[in-house]
DNA sequence: TAACATTTTTACCGGCTGGTCAAATATTCA
DNA sequence: TGAATATTTGACCAGCCGGTAAAAATGTTA
């Protein structure tokens, strides 16, 4: 493992809750009712985020409509209702959570910089989303089950946020085939297939680890897979 | 689009249903009880297939635990204890679809032949790829559902006929590999990154629509993406 | 057509699901 | 402390879920 290139790269937080940050979508949690913004309790604080991560458990297992509240409550160590006192309906959560992680999730992309090499740039990229596919594959199999049921929870996102920019990132890269350093293409295919092949690892992972005959905590194979990814898109994988 | 390669490539079948094949997994349909395998109805065969036809359809959208038994005999256009008829339960219906679809998914790697030339050979792989997630995405999303949710109904059948698949066909690149034409690594990631890229057109269309701004029916992304793929394994992305 | 096998339907069931309600308990703060 | 507020709980519900049983209807064949 390339530790080195490892430690360069950003610090992925271990847990992605607790921070601030008020809810967005159709239904405010019951603390959020009203105009004014109440202060929140240490306990709305707290409990707020162990709901969360115990949401991320199990929507990324079994996907929405497979996950059970009862299945969430228990995992978040509390009643049903008391689930629900904090979050108004199953949906809300869902939609908390992506919302929440969508920023995370797409941090990677967002340092993507115009004045960088283009080969340095989109191995560092490839190399961050790699690195988030190892260490938070429940975040990838979430947006990965989100997406394939038709992103019905975060069209909208999808359409403004990731749309701008998927967009604004895929200028530089524009610049960069005009500037003879990429291959004419369309640019935001080139965004796509990085997306598809590092979170590959970490959606497909029993496909993977059953070609592999990898153990469930063994990741060796991530290694291969950045050094063979780098490879590809540098355009050394085929040889005269 | 490119019709000329189009043609050159193996006929998909608009339907894989309706063809002969026993039902494997752990339960039998009605029909197959006993040691001596009866001759099916003509009513059997149809019907069998309409189940196997509406279930693509339901599975591909919901998942197997968001599917229900109601909406698939629906879609079937029969009531549910009648479809229960032709199958003993719903695992009965997910794993028969999953079992005779397998072959059909597979059957683009079977095609790669140790003796053509690499760049072609991996060419076409890519091509016939591309080519079904644009003309069979449900069954992508099938098996991506499925293997999202940790391949609990075709977890052997991914370690034995999946394994053997892979790494006899690994071999082959391998072969490319000793003899110079490709760079050195573990050739399974390069069938991987193909799996990744090409499927991913499918699984996370709404995701590639929102961004690209493209209609539901419109799929000439598609030929933007084969070009592109094409490039980017032919290693002709990024310019010295 | 009569006897038989196959297919379809109607009625039903227990368990789980998302969610509600009101009462009980804990916490905060004047 | 005590009143006000925030939190937690248990009891409950209507609707949906996968699946069953048995009878009715249909098809097959001698």
């Amino acid at each position: 493992m390339s530790d080195i290139v490892k430690d360069s790269l950003p610090a992925i937080p271990e847990t992605a809750f607790g921070d601030s940050g008020a809810e967005t979508g159709t239904a405010d949690s019951r603390a959020e009712i009203g105009t004014a913004h109440k202060q929140k309790t240490r306990i709305q604080i707290t409990n707020e985020a162990k709901i969360l991560e115990a949401a991320l458990e199990v929507f990324s297992k079994d996907g929405f409509r497979g996950a059970t509240l009862d299945r969430i409550a228990t995992a978040a160590e509390m009643s049903k209702p008391n689930l629900l006192y904090y979050f108004s309906s199953k949906e809300d959560i869902h939609i908390a959570l992506l919302t929440k992680l969508l920023d995370l999730w797409l941090a990677p992309l967002r340092n993507l910089r115009a004045d960088g090499d283009p080969r340095e740039e989109l191995s560092l990229y490839i190399q961050h989303k790699l690195q988030m596919s190892r260490q938070l594959p429940r975040e990838s199999r979430l947006f990965a089950n989100e997406v394939l049921r038709g992103a019905q929870h975060i069209g909208p996102l999808l359409k403004e946020n990731l749309y701008d920019l998927v967009n604004e990132k895929a200028a530089i890269i524009q610049s960069w085939i005009d500037a003879g350093k990429l291959a004419p293409c369309d640019p935001r295919h080139v965004i796509f297939a990085i997306w598809a092949t590092t979170q590959h690892y970490a959606d497909f992972d029993v496909q993977i680890r059953s070609v592999l005959r990898r153990d469930d905590d063994d990741q060796s194979h991530y290694a291969d897979a950045e050094q063979f990814l780098t490879t590809l898109f540098m355009g050394q994988l085929v040889k005269d």
